[in-house]
DNA sequence: CTGAAAGCGCTTACAG
DNA sequence: CTGAAAGCGCTTACAG
């Protein structure tokens, strides 16, 4: 079906020299005159000439491609990232005219299956692993592999390998104690599976900034629900039929936080008057949510970028430990946060005081 | 940096074989007997051996890969597609262990320059093309080139290649007949950049229904916009600032839209209420929105998929005119649309003719 | 400065 | 049934 490329060899025949001539006069070697070398680099030119890859690649013995796996869990909502994400990788890639594959995997063993076969069969010279698991098995396989390789995100020990991540836990840190500034005492925190390590960051900061701000610690006022608007609203309905539910939430991310929302709405109340809502991530259609969404914002732009840039140093022989990198999130005030003397449960206490 | 992986010629020193005959036993040829089969998949399997790819796809002539070009234009609340589509892709390029590339270009000039080298240099086999434009070069470009390819999306003339497309025309026609059905006769539209295909058929539903249904078409009700929320927003801006606004405005995306409702908003009007809004895409992100957007949905989960399974069809030889798929978008109700009578006009009016 | 040759790791007619 | 060999299209010491 596809037109037949022209080869080096046809090259070659074409001006009379011999393949390995025309190859050092394309890559520029300097043994070359400069003379051929620009007769060779016209005709090229002219007849569209394209190293053949595959033929290179085997010849260098580098695949000059790198592998991002997608992340599963991804709400759709939440999938931005993504694209941002790849964008940012193609760029750093681009330079070195490197290739960026893609793959994306079911279950965790299917995931270990890809990339053991992507990385045996030479395909790629690097992998970007995103939203790790606390005990992540392709941390180690990686590694057992000798196959150089960057963390979008951290496990349980960050020591050891490269990673690019925000500083989750200082950001329900931030989060709270803003919270706390606005006079709220009894806050609830929405978060998701522990098995993944950014939810077991975000609680680690939820539950410092409660115990620094010397609160009293309500397990009940944890929730860990399923990484969705769904799993929000679902767990919200359940903080907000407490006998004494919390006057503001803490939600492990927007979506999260858009299911608290919509739980919260549901019920007449008014999220940012009645009941205080923190979203986190920074998704710009927070803007356009009901009531606009507030939120620790991370420094997305930049992560695919980065993480581009540092599998390309490591690979170029950088020490993996030296390219670790935290960014810092900051708090975006919308509309769902205000202070305590407004909320709901006063009306509700009073309410209930009334009945009795 | 990597270890170095087993090759087939280990293999066949270990197994006291030649390297082509472990070779055909791996592949499955039929001339091999049962017994030293076995005997080299086990070796295989226990050696962890994945033949390398850039060499089995130099020697077969084949890149047995793909690429998806990610669209431009995109702003970063609509990108929830490029992730479901590459998944998709994802999904039918597996079944056959085939790799999955994505580019991403700045200019619609870089965009042809990449496919240009991509396809000459040997490194794909396929390319799937999203998002044309009315002309697009990228056609003609890989007609060329004699390469397979599949468009997500139609160009103006949807003849001679595969594509995958919604009836958007269609799709319009439907939300200008529910707007209509509504009471609506004063009905907006604020579409894209028209060199974009696609804004071009949502303008052409627009105004085919405004014809057939009997209304008078009216120039300024129809605004091309960013394709963006800010540009949704002023686009409706100017309709609001009209001497007779429309009551109900159909909008080119649900970022778009959401544009719409938050300058409906501004001015203290209620979408669904005073103004109807209807949005196009059916993200789902849609049902956080204030208030919910009624939007047209288009079945989006399998278009990935099937813009796989299509492309490698005609990689495998299909006739590519054979392969062009038109699904139907359907209307989702939610809470920005209403009846005519309550329209703000109505107040406006009213108030206009009162102080005159 | 350029040519001749080996090698990258596969696949696949062709012998025997 | 298996071996020996050529070929895919590059790169890169090694001669001269």
């Amino acid at each position: 079906m596809s037109a037949k490329p022209v080869s080096l060899k046809t090259l070659a025949a074409k001006l009379e020299l011999t393949v390995g001539t025309v190859s050092r006069a394309l890559n520029g070697y300097a043994d070359i005159s400069p003379a051929t070398r620009e007769r060779v680099r016209r005709a090229a030119d002219e007849l569209g000439y394209r190293p053949n890859q595959n033929a290179r690649r085997l010849s260098i013995g580098v695949p000059e491609t790198i592998c991002y796996q997608m992340p599963r869990y991804a709400s759709s909502i939440a999938q931005p990232f993504v694209a941002q994400l790849l964008q940012g990788l193609g760029e750093a890639l681009r330079k070195r005219n490197w290739d960026l594959l893609v793959s994306h995997a079911e279950s965790s063993k299917d995931e270990i299956a890809q990339i053991d076969r992507l990385v045996r069969s030479g395909r790629i010279g690097g992998m970007v692993i995103s939203r790790p698991l606390k005990n992540d098995p392709r941390i180690r396989l990686m590694q057992d592999l000798k196959c150089p390789f960057v963390v979008h995100g951290r496990t349980n020990s960050s020591e050891g390998y490269a990673w690019y991540d925000i500083d989750s836990e200082d950001a329900f840190v931030q989060s709270v104690n803003h919270v706390v500034g606005l006079g709220h005492s009894a806050i609830g925190f929405i978060g998701a599976p522990l098995q993944l390590q950014f939810a077991q960051d975000r609680l680690n900061g939820f539950q410092r900034a409660i115990v620094e701000n010397g609160l009293t610690a309500n397990p009940d006022y944890i929730q860990i629900a399923d990484f969705s608007d769904e799993g929000g609203e679902a767990a919200t309905n359940i903080l907000l039929d407490m006998d004494a539910p919390p006057t503001a939430i803490v939600c492990v991310s927007d979506t999260v936080a858009l299911g608290a929302l919509a739980a919260i709405r549901e019920r007449g109340l008014v999220p940012g008057q009645d009941i205080t809502v923190i979203g986190y991530d920074g998704l710009q259609f927070g803007i356009h949510a009901n009531p606009p969404l507030t939120t620790m914002a991370q420094p997305q732009a930049h992560a695919g970028r980065r993480l581009g840039d540092m599998l390309l140093s490591i690979i170029d022989g950088d020490d993996p430990t030296q390219h670790q990198e935290l960014q810092r999130a900051h708090l975006v005030r919308r509309k769902t946060d205000g202070p305590m003397q407004n909320a709901w449960v006063r009306k509700f206490v009073s309410v209930r005081e009334d009945s009795q």
